[in-house]
DNA sequence: CTCGACGCATAACACGCCGTTATATGGTGT
DNA sequence: ACACCATATAACGGCGTGTTATGCGTCGAG
């Protein structure tokens, strides 16, 4: 019945003493004042002004709807700020979810760079392996999550959920094989063909990494012998270390916790995990997420973390192999 | 840039947890909310809600928007009941102003009346002369008057200020003559011929009822020997007594302040003045006034206080002159 | 696994609010 | 008395905001 327009005007009413001026002052012309108050006039039922001669003055309606106005305006001015401090990137929070190894050093550098740049821009960040990270992000509980696929193989299985999603590709990460250094194959140069490994015993990651490599072996022409299995990389290495079997590693993973008393070499055929960022179409149009996603893509771009990872492979330096040597 | 109506509908959103069930919520249909969001984001420029699946969730800000609802809509809320009160007379604040002679029952027993109907209602009362409580009127100090005119001579004078004012007619108020008890036409029966009384002395009222006796006594044929002016009719009344001279002074005064010193009769040429309450035409509007307005109106036509007024003169019951024999 | 129900998006359309300009009317002051 | 100033009215245009009809995608159940 009353909105805030009418609340705007009669409080310029009040302020100003004539139409005219309320309609300077509102930047409208003098009709629109004539006609604003007529409606609320009618709407309302009373008279909220007293026009005698030229001039006008508010009746008791009248006063006690623009004495209102200042509340709900600055109520309503409130609200507007508070808004617009989110789409400034003055204000907002950004939950993020990434999976651990990219919680080493992708999502540490992100967040310091957002910070650096919206310092009131609050990020949180909570750890999750990718099936649960992209729950999470359906459930409504994180805004953007850092999750990896492995190319070929999952990537339709994750179709089912990354089609409501949007993604953003943030690095390529290759996947490379762990020897013992006792190892027959652990002093050789250049990739390490699969189809040697096919009597190895096997020590396996995440459900996922182990699903990947079921399917790169099922290439090789042989079902892997896996002997172990945990998510915790650390605990791969380290079985590796103690000679109870090889396993595939991704790069970034032995980038931040490499174990010395292991040999990586890569491998053939070639295989990687692509590193994405996921979110909702809606919440990629956030200010504060887009700030987190651009960030998260300029420090995998930056090439002091690791090779780019859109380019094509000709593009891409080789890895670093010599990691113990 | 944000209204009220967008505020509310964020609120729905944010209580029922979909855009359905917001629709039925407000009565509104689905897609109106749909499009309502949607012209609030392009407005905002930011997601207000994340859309995943067949599920929708409010973004950061529209959850603030939903949050500031509460606030905004609450003080909307109570500023149109403030007004719907008003409206609908259980507030509100009348201001009268009156003549002194009509503040002795008139305007008591319509105060009374108001009270009794309305007892939210607040009325406030001022005495003033008719000049003073018209000027009053126009400078908004107050919102109903009680006026009186003579009619004939200055109802021309006062249309200079009656024309922007609207006024109800509420008593004829016979004007009489007041003499001594000891004078020659004391204690005749009818009406005393005004001219008999050419050679008297003359005592005045109130400037306005001084110039009616001017008028008066001019269509009788001579001009009045004026020895006393006195806005105070109690002293009218206490120098007619003494025998200092003569007076024209209304029934209704009369009727309140009776000296029982003075004989009082009717005079001719006939002259009455017209009670009428005075207001604006947006005042008359208001219910508050309209209310203290028919309140005076009844009132004033009750029999047990004075004739009714815009009656023919036949219908018009004698006053009753025998006040002191 | 398919099918039906449910929920949001879109298209097309209608109405009314709310501005505009042009003009009339009436009060005020020199 | 006349010019100025303030409000009222008329006519008109845009668009905000609702409607119904329809499509599409998702979630749950037989």
């Amino acid at each position: 019945m009353i909105d805030a327009a009418g609340l705007r005007v009669m409080r310029a009413i009040a302020e100003q003493g004539s139409f005219t001026g309320a309609a300077t002052a509102l930047g409208y012309s003098q009709p629109a004042i004539s006609q604003m108050v007529r409606r609320l006039e009618q709407r309302t039922g009373t008279p909220l002004v007293d026009r005698v001669g030229r001039t006008v003055r508010l009746t008791e309606a009248g006063a006690a709807l623009a004495r209102h106005a200042g509340t709900v305006l600055s109520a309503l001015d409130a609200a507007e700020e508070e808004v617009s401090a989110i789409a400034g990137l003055r204000a907002g929070r950004v939950r993020l979810a990434a999976f651990p190894s990219a919680s080493a050093t992708l999502v540490p550098k992100a967040l310091a760079l957002v910070r650096d740049r919206f310092p009131d821009i609050s990020m949180t960040f909570t750890e999750a392996e990718p099936p649960e990270s992209l729950a999470a992000l359906r459930a409504g509980e994180c805004d953007l999550a850092v999750a990896f696929t492995y190319a070929g193989d999952d990537l339709a299985a994750d179709s089912e959920d990354l089609d409501v999603l949007v993604t953003e590709p943030l690095l390529r990460d290759e996947v490379l094989i762990a020897l013992p250094p006792s190892h027959r194959l652990a002093r050789g140069t250049g990739a390490v063909d699969l189809a040697d490994l096919a009597t190895e015993h096997w020590i396996a990651g995440c459900p996922r990494c182990r699903g990947h490599l079921l399917t790169m072996c099922d290439q090789a022409g042989f079902s892997p012998d896996v002997s172990f299995e945990t998510e915790d990389y650390v605990a791969v290495q380290g079985l590796v270390a103690a000679g109870l079997g090889v396993a595939l590693i991704p790069d970034l993973i032995v980038r931040t916790t490499y174990n010395p008393d292991v040999v990586i070499r890569q491998v053939t055929p070639a295989s990687r995990r692509d590193i994405l960022a996921v979110t909702t179409p809606d919440l990629r149009r956030v200010p504060a997420v887009a700030a987190a996603l651009e960030a998260l893509a300029e420090v995998a771009a930056s090439p002091d973390l690791l090779p780019t990872f859109p380019g094509d492979a000709a593009s891409v330096p080789e890895p670093e192999l010599d990691y113990h040597l």
